[in-house]
DNA sequence: AATGATAATGATAATTGTTATCAATAGGCG
DNA sequence: CGCCTATTGATAACAATTATCATTATCATT
């Protein structure tokens, strides 16, 4: 469904993040959530380059920048030195997740095996630290991390 | 205390992460252990040029990515486009803590607030997802983002 | 303690992900 | 429809990190 919105700025919540609405936004949005896993920036510009060849790396580091603060995007950090982004479902209660980091092949696998318990105590963590800290929290990342199973099996050789 | 170990590569667990144990690796170390906070690679190359001007700053990004794969270190990503060091203290119990992390300014606070309920709970993930995904899990990273204090009180203007 | 194979170093070039710049363009309120 | 200005696209600039390579230092073996 392409009509998350008609094509208006729509508020400050809408896909615009309260600035104009501009097709190469709504493309750059649209092509991360249609790609599976946890694109990095050059990959999502390839994505949106394939319908719009016009389209600037630039525009997209700022669109994603831009999703990301209006709370659309999340990144996530693999270790390889580059950004990568994912739909955030958080608020929605969609699909939240949380990630299982190789450190030796850069993959990353969501998990959502937390239950309630996880849940739960996150909230309470962060309301604790709100208050303690004064931070205003927005986010959080729960990442594990180690060797996935294929790269376990190579051995811990060099 | 220099000597955590007289000056040998001492087996597969000491400093030397079962490669040879040489000067500069030690500085290395013995720098971000006497510095507070999450210092980056540059700055612990300040640092370590202080008492070793010869140092080279490739020098200390292979060192740290060594100690950091050796687990006597971990990295910190404060959001601001450079890897930040701190002592890995997790594994001897010694000051284990997780991050709350500004968006804006990059300031990084540690928190220790967690109580048992917390460990217990990662403990208890830790082990799921490693029988679940075949993980060899050796590392977790739980933080939270958003505003500090500071600068969630500049309000969220620009 | 001297030797020698080779891992590690230091200086620097190269690479790479990301950001800044700026003229041209397009969004959307009047 | 027309204007104001945010946004775009192309590209230069930047900064962090990595690769290269001749030289030096470690340490198992003598």
């Amino acid at each position: 469904m392409n009509g998350r919105c008609g094509r208006k700025a729509q508020g400050w919540r809408g896909l615009g993040c309260g600035r104009r609405m501009t097709a190469p936004r709504e493309a750059i949005y649209q092509a991360l959530s249609e790609m599976a896993g946890h694109p990095s920036a050059d990959e999502v510009f390839q994505k949106v380059r394939a319908g719009r060849p016009g389209i600037g790396l630039a525009t997209v580091y700022r669109n994603l920048e831009l999703l990301r603060n209006g709370g659309h995007i999340r990144l996530v950090d693999a270790g390889d030195g580059k950004a990568h982004f994912e739909l955030n479902h958080a608020a929605g209660g969609g699909g939240h997740h949380h990630h299982l980091i190789c450190r030796r092949c850069g993959s990353v696998v969501d998990y959502m095996d937390f239950e309630r318990e996880e849940l739960e105590l996150i909230s309470k963590l962060e309301k604790h630290l709100s208050r303690k800290y004064g931070h205003q929290i927005t986010d959080h990342d729960i990442s594990f991390y180690g060797l996935c199973q294929k790269c376990a099996a190579q051995g811990s050789k060099r």
